[in-house]
DNA sequence: GTCTATAAGAAGATAGAC
DNA sequence: GTCTATCTTCTTATAGAC
């Protein structure tokens, strides 16, 4: 038996954390909604997770994990640049639906966290900079590194640009109309 | 005596709910921390702002008004189109300490408050859509109502987004690369 | 490992003296 | 208009029984 039953309670304690951490945001989120959520009660809550900063940390570390698991993918996937491209921005259209209704998670973290301390935000930040370090190394096949850095950055830029805006104004389509600016720009890069 | 006392201290009161909600976030805040920033006591300030809600919408309307003003200063500004826009970009730069440092104001409140049920949402995403219908004024000075829009869209997108990243990495020179950025595709887009 | 109980403090909001 | 005092609720966190 791999998975104990503590092991089980962790997880929906964790999973409850970032769906709440992100769908009403971090200060907003009190450890007995979580509790709640996840079908515990405080006490026990507690136990896995003494304080409100050690689940986020573990949250986001989850969220960080799958985001190198998304990259593991991507860097699997074969044709142009381009089309390369092209499918990493389709798997963010993918999140079209909690990104109009909640916001990109991880911007709106950095956002949130940032107006702290400035500490707590180095692990949102990280994953940010996971995601730009890829997109870098797959520009520098084919352009120089100060270039490939340049589209990465704009590339990211505009997708952040475009889940605030489309959060703003609950609005898909919006998303839909900048991913097809985007990829305009990226096939006028790319080619 | 057209200032009463009365007024002086109202007027500290929204200045420190504004400076705090900005800079903490708006979760974040007490009307403790609202009341000692203010230098007045919390008993008074609800003598003036009964619920934090309603300290929110008047920080609010304070910002709203400002942005009509700037906006008053833009329809003032002569020369061609990319020139009135270059000058318009120039405005959002001049905020890069406090972007670099909180985020963009604008987008941060909305992304918070776009968490919750929706209603306090509106407020903020109006000071965009002001922004936004003035920007598609003067596009379709030159282009047709669709075009103007997206244009309108796209340099808010990714104003938004440069923000975005340059308060996650704290870095002023990522905001001017992206600002340099956006003007490329301004000149190309007007000229 | 799980749950109850509660401490200790901060939050938003209010009543009423001056 | 200003300030003190207080109420209630909610928050994080902990102690300890089972």
């Amino acid at each position: 038996m791999t998975v104990t039953k503590g092991d089980e309670c962790r997880c929906r304690i964790l999973e409850a954390a970032r769906k709440l951490f992100y769908q009403k945001g971090f200060s907003a989120t009190s450890i007995n909604d979580v509790a709640e959520e996840a079908g515990v009660l405080k006490g026990n809550l507690s136990y896995y997770y003494p304080s409100k900063s050690e689940l986020l940390e573990s949250a986001t570390a989850a969220r960080e994990a799958e985001v190198q698991a998304m990259i593991a993918e991507w860097s699997a996937l074969e044709g142009s640049l381009f089309e390369i491209m092209d499918q990493v921005l389709s798997s963010f259209e993918a999140d079209a639906d909690n990104i109009v209704a909640y916001g990109c998670d991880i911007g709106t973290l950095t956002n949130e966290l940032g107006k702290g301390d400035g500490e707590l935000q180095r692990q949102p930040r990280q994953i940010f900079e996971l995601i730009q370090t890829w997109l870098t190394e797959r520009f520098a096949t084919r352009f120089s590194k100060a270039v490939a850095r340049e589209h990465a950055e704009h590339l990211l830029v505009m997708t952040q640009g475009a889940a605030v805006l489309a959060h703003a104004y609950r609005d898909p389509k919006l998303l839909q109309r900048q991913c097809k600016l985007i990829r305009t720009w990226l096939r006028e890069v790319c080619e």
